[in-house]
DNA sequence: TCGCGAATTTGATCAACATCAAAGCGCCGA
DNA sequence: TCGGCGCTTTGATGTTGATCAAATTCGCGA
């Protein structure tokens, strides 16, 4: 790591000095003024597990950056049945542009910190500067992408290699740098087994029962319910479908 | 229908005349000059059912819009287990902007009309033309909304409420003005079965066996095959779930 | 350290959908 | 008009994952 000399971090927000968000999130494609001012309306704040950050068919006034920690977004069917429909990870930006009610649920999986900010504001600087709209379509894409793996995972595979997929998907977003030559790797599931299963579409006795398997083919190690020590990734990749 | 004074003919590419991209299409945000040099490097091609337009992992050098018929866009996995993740309708954008390599493979599923552009010119265009790239955020953002609907279909609904959600989505993009009071409407199926089971997760069996209860119930009517009359929208959104 | 409530695991049974198999029908060319 | 092929429907059976029920374990405060 060398010390980036092409920024004077004097010129920039104290609020974002040490944000994640400046670099891979959307504030990238911010230059100092419009950090200085977006930064003014802008307000971090710590959440717990459960925090509901959004409700499905509510107005929404503001935008955020998920600093740290994993929320989840949710759509739900009249009957009470419900289906995560994304997890977002920092620096993913959070809300839905253009757009005044969400149709989506969002909540806090784990402690989650924001840096949130008002629409208008944004919806302001989206229009002065391209690269911000830029950064967002690039976001928007990539979330598509992964939706659009998701529905092969939720249409097409077994109960294991739907598993399977999600412990490899929780790998990959919360250590990047795992390769599956390396083997092993290790993590806190964010999510319950029952947000597991609203994520896979299944109960969460089947669930369960498929890390149960995991386990006793040696492929993971689970140390008090959260703590997965995942032995070998090849195996897990081997065991996912695709 | 009154005739627009606003725009003179004229000065419009042959090509883009009367063309449905030019509304609601991505073509809607350019200006005369920008479509007269964008028409200059377009063509445009009649494809029948069944014609591959993108395969999977492939390089894709031209981007296109889809002026008449259906565009199924698919996910395989190994096994040749196949998910069918997306459909484009008239006068959707097909591909993948800022990648070179697709990762979906894309399959007319009707006759389908296209009006194809080199990629380069595009990405040109989008740079100088914040007003492109904002149309597209806005069509990105809609098949994110479609694909995160159908993640709860795929994850959460029965085999029952799968198919009439299916029936639901047809008919929506084909007669947009149906409403469920109004009752009636009337369709030609743009999937086979086997096309439809990998929309929904289902076997060709389980799918043809939910449209028969649907006809036993008198909620649609299925004439040789492919045409539809669904003599209730209302109760077909009943059966849908949601 | 103990004890309680919540989350998780495990077990037994059931239902939905898949699979395997065969018959029916519609379309198209000879 | 006939015949054949591919698509669709229908039927019999099998399997996966859901449901119902109970036992364990974990987290946490007293």
């Amino acid at each position: 790591m060398t010390t980036r000399k092409d920024i004077h971090n004097s010129d920039i927000p104290v609020l974002c000095q040490s944000c994640e968000a400046r670099h891979g999130g959307v504030c990238a494609a911010l230059d100092q003024h419009q950090l200085q001012a977006l930064s003014k309306a802008s307000w971090k704040r710590k959440v717990e597990p459960g925090t509901e950050l959004v409700g499905d068919a509510e107005a929404v006034d503001s935008y955020s950056n998920v600093l740290s920690g994993v929320v989840k977004l949710t759509k739900g069917l009249s009957d009470g049945r419900q289906q995560i429909v994304g997890l977002q990870f920092a620096p993913d930006f959070l809300g839905r542009p253009f757009k005044v009610e969400s149709r989506l649920g969002a909540e806090a999986t784990t402690d989650v910190t924001l840096c949130s900010f008002p629409k208008a504001a944004v919806e302001r600087m989206m229009k002065e500067s391209p690269g911000l709209e830029h950064r967002l379509l690039q976001q928007t894409l990539s979330e598509l992408d992964d939706a659009r793996d998701w529905m092969v995972t939720l249409g097409r595979k077994t109960a294991g290699e739907k598993v399977a997929s999600f412990l490899l998907l929780i790998a990959r977003n919360i250590d990047p740098a795992a390769s599956p030559e390396g083997g092993k790797t290790t993590f806190d599931l964010p999510l319950t087994r029952a947000d597991i299963a609203d994520f896979l579409g299944l109960t969460i006795e089947t669930v369960s029962r498929q890390l149960t398997k995991l386990r006793a083919d040696g492929v993971i190690t689970i140390e008090n319910n959260r703590h997965v020590i995942v032995e070998s990734l090849e195996r897990l990749e081997l065991r996912s479908g695709d």
